[in-house]
DNA sequence: ACCGCATGTTACCGCTGTCAACATCCGGCT
DNA sequence: AGCCGGATGTTGACAGCGGTAACATGCGGT
């Protein structure tokens, strides 16, 4: 039982990793921390990843996967049948999401942007062909399970291209204002300038923005 | 003469600290080299500053200083005179400017937002209700040399909002909506998922970016 | 049964931030 | 003048970090 070989320890090292993230964000994940935490030395870690960046990066993946999980979780919860305001409700559940999750999981909101091997997104996406569990015949148009916030956010905006929500050639740069706006509300209510607006405060500037990026787009 | 005192070390530390902030972000401030380029041994900061971060709350300060300036500069190039149209410009001055700024000087945008003790603004800037306007017959409204990135930005839509060009009830959050657009496009185009996206396309993007802004304001 | 190779360990290096003790200079007191 | 105390700079030490190198262990294929 006692492994002297742990077994699989790089998930393990990864596991912690992420709490350590959650915990005090990119700089609490310490190499030496998080073998001590998985009851290994230091050092063990460097037969699976290269060097810490390489760990982070990792947990950064995690951390963009959690935050694309509570984008359609809020995204879910979208009661509304009509096509268009449903397409907008879910464009802002999508932004609402956002800062929410940065506000609520700090640390890993940082360190999924802060790792410098994050994603890049350059290019069209290659349709990673995972089998993955195959599930019921999906009726909506909610998608396959993202793992990718851009991406969500590019499905979202189609949506409300095709509800008419969106002239298509506004579409065009429609993704970089949403998250710049989304991002940029998170970051400077995070550790910005703007950390100490009260949380209700926030709230409601927050839905002024969603407001504002709307009227933008419209 | 070569004093063993060095005479005044605090801004000759923070002189040279700013140099390696721009060349290499928060991270290459490091107090030891800070220490060794300024030709004095470790240690000698702590004369000065009670530890690393307030060294670099003191870089973060100049930062914004230049980001300030960066910003006043782009506005005092604007040529238009209608107040309407000049007051949009000035607006889509200050954002360029903040994006190019960041773009431009990667390492001072980031330790101006990185450290921890930066600017807070928690409070409104006690609103005077604009009881002015009648009492000086100023020449130009280009403002005081301000070193506050937020407060230029408040002047400027102060400026838009007499010029007609935002209602005061949208005035109310216009600094949370422009900022964070800006910000927050800044972040993804400098080392967020956004950072390959060559200059041209990026460029267009802003511009797009900036005329979804006024849209959403006006 | 054996041996190779992946995996984990111990030892060490240079680097950092920070504390403590010591050295030096300057300005004010007598 | 001469002294002296506090501010300023220096040297020395320590723990913790990321990273490399050499060594140990044990699983899997033969």
């Amino acid at each position: 039982m006692g492994t002297y070989h742990h077994g699989n320890l790089r998930p393990a090292l990864v596991e912690t990793a992420v709490g350590l993230a959650q915990a005090s964000g990119p700089e609490g994940v310490v190499l030496r921390e998080v073998a001590r935490q998985t009851g290994v030395s230091h050092n063990a870690a460097y037969r699976h990843f290269a060097d810490r960046d390489e760990l982070l990066a990792e947990v950064a993946q995690v951390a963009m996967l959690e935050l694309a999980g509570a984008m359609t979780a809020e995204m879910a919860g979208v009661a509304e049948r009509e096509p268009l305001p449903r397409a907008v409700a879910r464009l802002r559940a999508t932004g609402r999401a956002y800062v929410h999750f940065a506000l609520a999981q700090p640390g890993l909101f940082e360190v999924a942007f802060a790792a410098h091997g994050g994603v890049t997104l350059d290019d069209e996406p290659d349709e990673p062909a995972e089998p993955d569990e195959s599930d019921e015949p999906e009726a909506e148009d909610d998608g396959p399970p993202e793992g990718d916030p851009y991406a969500l956010l590019g499905l979202v905006l189609d949506d409300l291209v095709r509800a008419g929500g969106v002239t298509t050639e506004r579409r065009a740069g429609a993704e970089a204002l949403c998250w710049s706006a989304v991002h940029g509300f998170a970051v400077l209510h995070l550790h910005g300038p703007l950390r100490d607006v009260p949380a209700d405060e926030r709230e409601q500037s927050l839905e002024l923005l969603l407001d504002q990026i709307q009227r933008g787009l419209l």
